[in-house]
DNA sequence: GACACTGCTGAATCCATGA
DNA sequence: ATCATGGATTCAGCAGTGT
């Protein structure tokens, strides 16, 4: 009985998990866009893509890099690259919206190169940007030619399904990360070297273009949840697929070249999951239940007919048994007092109003969070 | 003779005198792909363009404290769809184009909200992108509702008209500007406050996106030369002008707004230029980027779930994946939690904190300093 | 004069839930 | 779908005032 109401209430999460269930944390081989065409319709929680953009499409017939500009016909010519790329870009950009989660997001990571193309399509196709993210690398490769800048960062996009999507930021978890301040859009993390890089028996690198697990460590952590499925279509040599492992998330990976299959399943069956303790993050409070003012009252915190006063004892306040708030002809909730009172159009009263205790003044939101320290 | 020679060689050069004589270092009032239909064909050397962003604000917003947020909510922000602002964008890319000498570059500032369809725009043009350079503000505004990344930067392309253009840029001077290291794609300039900030007689601000002559300064030093023309289309309050005094560099600019162009012509009036051999007084030293706690977990320094205790031992923590520390009951950063079991107001989380390294007690800050040595 | 403290502001696509 | 309401949310820097 209980089985089946659990199941009654998860009904969409199983026929996601039926349909995902054999994908779950696996590389599938191939075309993006085919292969997406397997999984269910909003099955995926968030995606991460490193499309190419110096790509051979089926006849070969892009160029994506702009081409020669000398006249009408290599205008043509360079449309028709454009056109390409930006088809390509569609395609892939569709299908993934159609596995997305109602209220999941997207990563897409580019240069100058095609990023502009990549993040106008996104508009068109609806998806919402939330951030452009720049990764500043401490370490880029110089302009030996000393004709431009030293191209020292490529651009994320972040973006929801939808404008109305209820999407996941878990923004206290990112500020305790950050040393307490709001984590910013741009980020300072330095290109993938070292033992990190993937080195095939010949030396070589693997892949020309692995990414940083650093920087995927902190797109998980801030748009994904532990247990959430995540989806990378370029997937390459599994950086996402490592660090979900490693962060308690799944992966679904896409590729079709078989020596990155191969050397991502390798290196992702090495990683350690971190303890199931330590994946829990630091919560908002809006996650935390509601407490009603009222409570306080119950429980005994405060007594009806005590007076309360803003934290400089400028205004002042009486509780009254139901909760409510009286100052001079003001009455209602704590917020709606604390706002009338400043002449505001809102208020938070669990932090405006303060109690008196043993002299000094205390938020009244301490109260409450004796509520929630015993529950 | 010589002169006949000179003449002949600079032909090019004196027609656009002509046609431009009247026009430099002058404010043309109106609508930009208007006014410069009146400029000769292949006429300025470069471009700066801070065209509107299409930014789509919602209703108001208010800080924690209840205080509005003054938006850019100005009419000429407003357009009616990804498709009309297509079509503004590409018509005045395609004015810019046309007057813009051969071997001119352009550059052109926004956000995320417009970036993408400008970048898009000008490679369908064939304009032949250089470098898209990040300006991170060292004092955005933050997020105030908790839901993104504070937006922290802003995105400049910068394009050569042709892909066959033989473009300026001055390596060797923007090398000495940066302390003898190749100048980066990534700008750290605060944003345009204080004095510089142009205000009315009501104190209040005259144009809500000055840009900061900082910006300007860098973009002219490095892409033109002293006696160069520079145009900008949407000149605002004149940073562009006034900047091109200042270097020597002549400017064009366009306004529609009479208010603005007053404010811009009292202040390029004011501007002294400055000796060009002092200007390396004004390089600005890159500060070090902050290396948030979280980063050790990125890097694999420390693992989420290790135990770190104070020198003693007396107190423990655990680290979780996002970087906050659980001790008991106490949750938070590492400088919150340091305080907390402490009980005191403030603790410097880096050296109080230790991890065991073979059997030894080491501050957590050492850590931190492996990551400032490799970058 | 130095320093502490308060107040203000900046290109922003900025809430969630239940009735 | 709309509407009301509970209540969550900010960083750096400058200007002005006061001690």
């Amino acid at each position: 009985m209980r089985m089946r109401s659990n199941v009654s209430l998860r009904s969409d999460f199983d026929q996601t998990e039926a349909g995902l269930a054999d994908r779950l944390d696996t590389i599938m081989k191939g075309d993006c866009v085919a292969q997406l065409e397997k999984l269910p319709k909003h099955s995926v929680d968030a995606i991460f893509a490193d499309p190419p953009y110096n790509l051979q499409l089926g006849g070969g017939l892009t160029r994506p890099d702009q081409s020669e500009v000398d006249g009408v016909t290599d205008a043509w010519d360079q449309f028709e690259s454009f056109e390409a790329y930006d088809a390509f870009t569609r395609a892939w950009l569709l299908a993934c919206k159609r596995v997305l989660k109602p209220n999941g997001t997207i990563w897409v990571i580019g240069s100058y190169h095609n990023i502009f193309r990549v993040g106008a399509i996104m508009q068109d196709i609806n998806f919402w940007l939330l951030n452009d993210v720049v990764w500043m690398k401490t370490n880029p490769m110089p302009n030996f030619r000393g004709k431009r800048f030293t191209n020292a960062h490529e651009t994320m996009i972040w973006a929801s399904r939808d404008k109305s999507s209820k999407y996941t930021f878990n923004y206290e978890a990112l500020k305790a990360f950050n040393d307490d301040v709001q984590m910013r859009s741009d980020w300072t993390l330095p290109i993938c070297t070292g033992h990190e890089r993937l080195k095939g028996d010949d030396g070589k690198k693997v892949h020309p273009t692995q990414k940083p697990e650093s920087l995927l460590y902190r797109v998980l952590l801030s748009s994904t949840n532990p247990g959430d499925v995540v989806l990378d279509p370029f997937f390459g040599t599994g950086t996402t697929g490592a660090v979900a492992k490693k962060l308690g998330r799944h992966f679904i990976g896409v590729e079709r070249d078989r020596d990155y299959i191969a050397a991502a399943q390798a290196r992702i069956d090495a990683v350690e999951p971190v303890d199931l303790d330590a994946l829990k993050t630091t919560q908002s409070k809006r996650a935390a239940p509601r407490i009603p003012f009222g409570r306080l009252l119950e429980e005994g915190l405060l007594k009806p007919g005590v007076e309360l006063t803003d934290k400089r004892g400028k205004f002042s306040a009486m509780v009254r048994a139901d909760g409510s708030l009286v100052s001079g002809s003001h009455t209602g909730s704590i917020h709606k007092v604390g706002a009338l009172v400043q002449g505001l159009d809102a208020c938070n009263g669990w932090t405006y109003w303060h109690f008196d205790k043993d002299g000094a003044q205390e938020p009244i939101d301490s109260l409450r969070q004796i509520i929630r320290d015993a529950a």
